[in-house]
Formats: C-alpha cells, sequence, structure tokens
RNA sequence: GGCCCCGUAGCUCAACUGAAUAGAGCAUUUGACUACGGAUCAAAAGGUUUCAGGUUUGAAUCCUGACGGGGUCACCA
C-alpha cells in the first residue's frame, strides 16, 4: 500500500462526482512528481483530454478543485503545468505515516497467507565446484524466495543436483588414471575443486588422445568418440547404469567429497534447501507420464516406437519425449520431477531459476504440462536470468576463463579486510567479530553487485573494476547504515507522536516519501520476481538519507521537535534498509 | 537459415511498463563543516537512446525494415 493507490480512490470519486467517469485504478498514469515541481504526485491528464473533450488545464483545475474540497486533510496543494496536475500531500499525513512506522506500530511490509511457492534454484553439476553463473543463480533463487515469504507465501526451496551422466564420469575416470588414490584431505584441496581438477585432467588428456587420433588422419568427430580415455569413460556410465557396484562405489565417493565443499560453500553465501532433488533417483520419472499423454492423444507414437509431441500448432516443433529404446529424454524427466515436486508440496506456483539458454526447454515443459492438463502447469514460471560475461565474452571452462566462487569470494574479503583496517574504525573487535564483519562486507559487495541487475539481462562482470566499494554498492549501503546506527546508539527517538502542525522541510520529506514507497517497491519485486528494483531502492534510500545527513543536523537540531523528527526518520530508515537488505541475503552492519 | 532475446554517457547499469529537460555509479575535473562516521556530500563535464521509416497530443519504450551482438533449433543435460 502507497501513496499512490491511497489517493486513487479520491480521484477516482472526483473524476465520476465531476464528469460522470466511471474509471478504475489502472486507467489512472499516477507518477511521484519530478524534484523540479512543487507537489508528491501528479496526475497525467492527457488520457482524458480527448474523451471530455476539455483543455488539460481546465481539467487540471477542476480536478485539483475537486480533490481539496472533498479530502483536506489529505491533499493540502495543487499546480497544472502543461497536461500534468501536481498535488501536494500534507504534512500531517506524512507526520502520521512517519510515527506509526518508526514506532512499529505498523509493519513495514504487509502479510498474511497467500499460497504455496516452490523455488528450484541452484542446481550444479557434481564434477565441478560453483562459478560465478551459479552465484547469479543462487543469489536470485534465496532472494526471491525470501521476498515471497516475506510477503505471505510459504515457501519451499529445491535444489537439483546433475550427479549422474557421462560427465561424472569423466572426473571419475580422470581420478582413477591419475591420481594414485589421492583424497581431499590427503592433499587439503576443498572436495568440489579437487574432484574439478579431474575434470579438467579429463579434458586435458582427451585432446591431447584426439590430437594424436587426428594426425593419424581421423576425423574430429571421430576422434573425440574414439579417444581411449572416451571410450573408458562412456563404458564406466554403462557400468553405472547396470549397477555395477565398484563404479557406484566410486561415484558414491566422489560426489561425496563434491558435497562436502558444496556444503561449505553453500553455507558461507547463505543458501538453502528444504530438499534436494538427487538426478540419479528422478532421470528415470516421468515414464507414466508417456503413457497418459498417448491415452490423451496428446503425444503420438512413430512407427520405430519413439513418442512424440507436435508443438508446431503453437509455433514450435515436434520434441521427442520417449526414445526409441523406451528411455526417457531430458524433457520427460522435467515432467516427472515437476509432478514429484507437486506430491511433495502441493504448489500454487513454482519458481524455476534456470538460465536463459533453457528458454526455449521451459516453454515447452510448461505447454506439455497444460495439454495434459495438470492442474499445477499454469503456476509454472521460469525464472531466466543472463549470463555473467567477461569482458572478453562468455566464461569458458577449457579456457580456464571461469571465475571459481570461492577464490571471488575470498578475494574480495581480503580486499574489505585491507581497506577495513586502512579505516580504523573497528580495531577494538576481536578476530571473531572481524571475520563476520569481513564475511558480511564481501558478500554484501557480491550479492548487490548480481543482484542489482535485472535478471533477465545478460551482465558483465569486470574483475578489476566491477566490484567497488563505492557508489552503488552493497558496502556503501552497509556503511550508510552502520552511519544511522551510530546516531541512534547516542539516542533513541522518544515514544510518542509529533504535533501535526509541524513542517517538514524538503530533504526530510524527501527521504519520507521514499521510505513509504517500500511496501510498493516490494510488490513490484513479487510481481516481477525481480530482486534488483530492490537493491536499486535500498541504494536510493541510502543516498536519501547522506544527503540529508549531510545538510541537516540530528543531535544538534535547531528544536526539540525537529530533533525527534530527525530521530524518528533515522530510525525507519535504518530500519527500512536492513529489511530491504535482508531480503537480498545481504546482513548490514551496526559499525564497520 | 527458422524462432527467441538484446542494442541507452568512455565503462557498468536505471528509466514506475507511452509522459515533463532520458537518470545513477565508476572513471575524469573541482570543491566540502574543529555537527552527529569522508566507504560520505556538493558541483562540472559526458546523449541524435545503433540506423531508417511509421503509429500517437506525446516514443528509449509500440509497429516495419536494416545493421550489430547473444541464445536456441540433440533420441546431450
Amino acid at each position: 500500500m502507497g501513496i499512490a493507490d491511497t489517493i486513487k480512490p479520491d480521484i477516482i470519486q472526483a473524476l465520476e462526482q465531476l464528469y460522470g467517469l466511471p474509471l478504475s485504478n489502472d486507467d489512472l498514469t499516477i507518477n511521484t512528481t519530478k524534484p523540479e515541481f512543487e507537489g508528491d504526485y501528479t496526475l497525467v491528464l492527457f488520457g482524458f483530454v480527448k474523451t471530455l473533450k476539455k483543455s488539460p488545464e481546465q481539467l487540471g483545475n477542476e480536478i485539483g478543485t475537486k480533490l481539496l474540497e472533498n479530502n483536506p486533510q489529505l491533499f493540502s496543494r495543487y499546480n497544472v503545468i502543461k497536461g500534468f496536475l501536481n498535488l501536494a500531500i500534507t504534512d500531517s499525513y506524512w507526520l502520521q505515516f512517519l510515527t506509526d512506522a518508526a514506532s512499529g506500530k505498523s509493519s513495514l511490509l504487509p502479510a498474511g497467507h497467500k499460497g504455496n511457492v516452490i523455488v528450484e534454484y541452484s542446481s550444479p553439476n557434481t564434477n565441478k565446484p560453483l562459478h560465478l553463473g551459479h552465484l547469479r543463480n543462487n543469489f536470485l533463487g534465496w532472494s526471491v524466495a525470501e521476498i515471497m515469504k516475506t510477503v505471505g507465501y510459504s515457501v519451499f526451496k529445491a535444489a537439483i543436483l546433475n550427479d549422474r551422466g557421462i560427465h561424472i564420469c569423466k572426473s571419475m575416470v580422470a581420478w582413477k588414471k591419475f591420481a594414485n588414490g589421492a583424497t581431499p584431505e590427503s592433499t587439503g584441496i576443498k572436495g568440489d575443486h579437487f574432484v574439478g581438477d579431474y575434470y579438467v585432467q579429463f579434458g586435458v588428456e582427451h585432446k591431447k588422445e584426439m590430437e594424436k587420433l587426428m594426425a593419424g588422419g581421423m576425423s574430429k568427430e571421430a576422434a573425440e568418440k574414439n579417444a581411449p580415455i572416451m571410450q573408458e569413460t562412456i563404458k564406466m556410465l554403462q557400468d553405472w547404469e547396470n549397477g555395477d557396484p565398484e563404479v557406484r562405489a566410486l561415484w558414491e565417493k566422489m560426489n561425496g567429497w563434491v558435497y562436502d565443499g558444496f556444503n561449505e560453500t553453500y553455507k558461507k553465501i547463505g543458501s538453502d534447501f528444504d530438499k534436494n532433488y538427487f538426478e540419479s533417483q528422478t532421470y528415470l520419472l516421468g515414464k507414466e507420464f508417456v503413457e497418459e499423454g498417448l491415452a490423451k492423444s496428446v503425444f503420438y507414437k512413430k512407427p520405430d516406437g519413439s513418442v512424440w509431441i507436435d508443438l508446431t500448432a503453437d509455433g514450435l516443433d515436434e520434441k521427442i519425449v520417449l526414445r526409441s529404446d523406451g528411455t526417457s529424454v531430458y524433457i520427460t524427466q522435467d515432467l516427472g520431477l515437476a509432478d514429484k515436486k507437486y506430491e511433495d508440496f502441493p504448489y500454487d506456483r513454482s519458481i524455476y531459476v534456470i538460465a536463459d539458454e533453457q528458454n526455449y526447454h521451459m516453454k515447452v515443459l510448461k505447454l506439455i504440462l497444460q495439454k495434459l492438463q495438470k492442474p499445477y502447469a499454469d503456476g509454472i514460471y521460469h525464472l531466466s536470468y543472463g549470463m555473467v560475461e567477461l569482458p572478453t565474452g562468455r566464461m569458458k571452462t577449457r579456457e580456464g576463463t571461469v571465475v571459481d566462487a570461492d577464490d571471488l569470494i575470498e578475494e574480495l574479503k581480503s580486499t574489505i579486510k585491507t581497506k577495513t583496517e586502512e579505516l580504523g574504525k573497528v580495531d577494538d573487535f576481536n578476530p571473531g567479530e572481524l571475520n563476520d564483519l569481513y564475511d558480511m562486507l564481501a558478500l554484501g559487495a557480491l550479492k548487490f553487485f548480481l543482484l542489482r541487475v535485472d535478471p533477465k539481462k545478460r551482465m558483465v562482470f569486470n574483475p578489476e573494476e566491477s566490484i567497488d566499494l563505492h557508489g552503488f554498492t552493497g558496502p556503501s549501503v552497509q556503511y550508510t547504515h552502520a552511519r544511522i546506527k551510530s546516531i541512534l546508539r547516542k539516542q533513541q527517538p522518544a515514544a510518542g507522536a509529533l504535533p501535526s502542525s509541524h513542517t517538514l522541510l524538503p530533504k526530510e520529506k524527501e527521504l519520507l516519501l521514499l521510505l513509504e514507497q517500500y511496501a510498493v517497491v516490494v510488490e513490484q519485486a513479487v510481481q516481477e520476481y525481480n530482486p534488483s528494483v530492490i537493491a536499486i531502492y535500498a541504494y536510493n534510500v541510502a543516498k536519501s538519507y547522506n544527503t540529508f545527513y549531510a545538510d541537516l543536523s540530528v543531535l544538534n537540531a535547531e528544536s526539540e521537535e525537529k530533533k525527534q523528527l530527525r530521530l524518528q526518520l533515522c530510525s525507519l530508515a535504518a530500519r527500512t534498509i536492513a529489511s530491504a537488505m535482508g531480503l537480498l541475503g545481504i546482513r548490514v552492519p551496526d559499525r564497520m
């Protein structure tokens, strides 16, 4: 509920009274008034000009007059410029809002149960450690889940672990050949990195063998398949599928190492899950869908026994759902998994946090489920996010340009440690407190950086410049919070309301208006599944506060009344910043 | 090639979904209190929103075309 919603009924009422126009909220265009004009909110009049055949000037004056007449408690003044009716809201309204919010009498965000949401995110392969792209996925997924939870949804977080397949066998084969029994324990290397190293080594060896074969005149495709190490890997996958005890034992051992590594990273970055789905346990799911689809004539069978769905009428292609040998394909597994998830947690909405390279796949998945008339099909939403690229282009494992998650966090921590020590503001912290602070700031910087951009968009990560501590960044917002807390440590606002006759200064009002927008911003984030609006908002609050702070003294205010007002503003600003950053998974310190 | 997405300041991103003079940060230049934390603030400079048409009172936003970039078109996952 924002002020824009508060004034809409009044405007609709006025239009009804003046012109007999029956309108709904969506017919009104209301913006916050640009700073160069007087007023708080602006009604755009052009839309009514044609239907009412009056000049914008005349309309504005008539509507403005009517509003003041109808509700002088809320509206104090108006002016009309071109086709824009600028409306000023009374200070007493703002003061009431501030007192209620600052005292905690009204909560910052509305709640109440709104339904069940399942969020699937992270979904790594168990053959290499997490990288920057995974971080964007994890931060997005966790944040969207948190936002939904906060506004009243029941949320279930799911991770899919891609723990089987040829790529997993690659690191297994390489380990067998080259490790001489080494383990993460014996080498002191974190489990996921340890296994990842063998995956890389597989690639190196494979390439070597291919070159040898190609030198002998073999084509690239044939060499790829016929390289001995690849043959060995294919054999291993078959053994795995046949349940060969030795292969299974190795597989479990190495996956175990990876999970140990993942769990460490997840703990560090704050990702958590209500349930893990292992592909090794779900990859055979979905076959009952094939029967069902055939019975409902949604699918059809080709002579060779393979099963297909024809989506050409929907502008897509024909898609296979079952191989001729009767085994399921990727999409079939996903159909089964959607059903399994629904069994585990009957969801109204199911959010898939998956990179945009799978846009087509997700479209097909939803469409098939809709055609099968699954009750949960319409609730499926693909939260598609763009790749994180380097200035040189896409990250590539083979070229070693992948930015490792653990390394990146450590680098950030060390940058922040240096900076913090330089400033010397927390020299009295003990080592534990310091380490916690560095974690808070490093992750704050990283999460903010990845979440401040619209998820749908591709983004560029420049290792040299990207993680700054100044300006539009996590630490800068965290700093503002610490700064406010510093004042509040010296004095807390007194309980009780301010006199309603109090006059707000422009800098005070600007901050207050922004603070009042919080619930509206969060609602927008919910509607769009988009945490970036909250990141931008949190920064704007910090910026607005800093401007206010530079101009006006809180503790040495010109009167006790002003001091109380500003203390309340400080208190509400700190609460709002902490809450908004919390929705992004970013903690804010009291000192830094 | 078919389909989908994108193109905004030197760089990284905004623009409330069609409204007022397109805004922030970084980088560059200049300035700031013996008042509460300078990871801050104030200011300058930086734009033909890739291009060409069209719709509209009004277009970065919608439509058409061109150019440029990315993704995807597997009985891989």
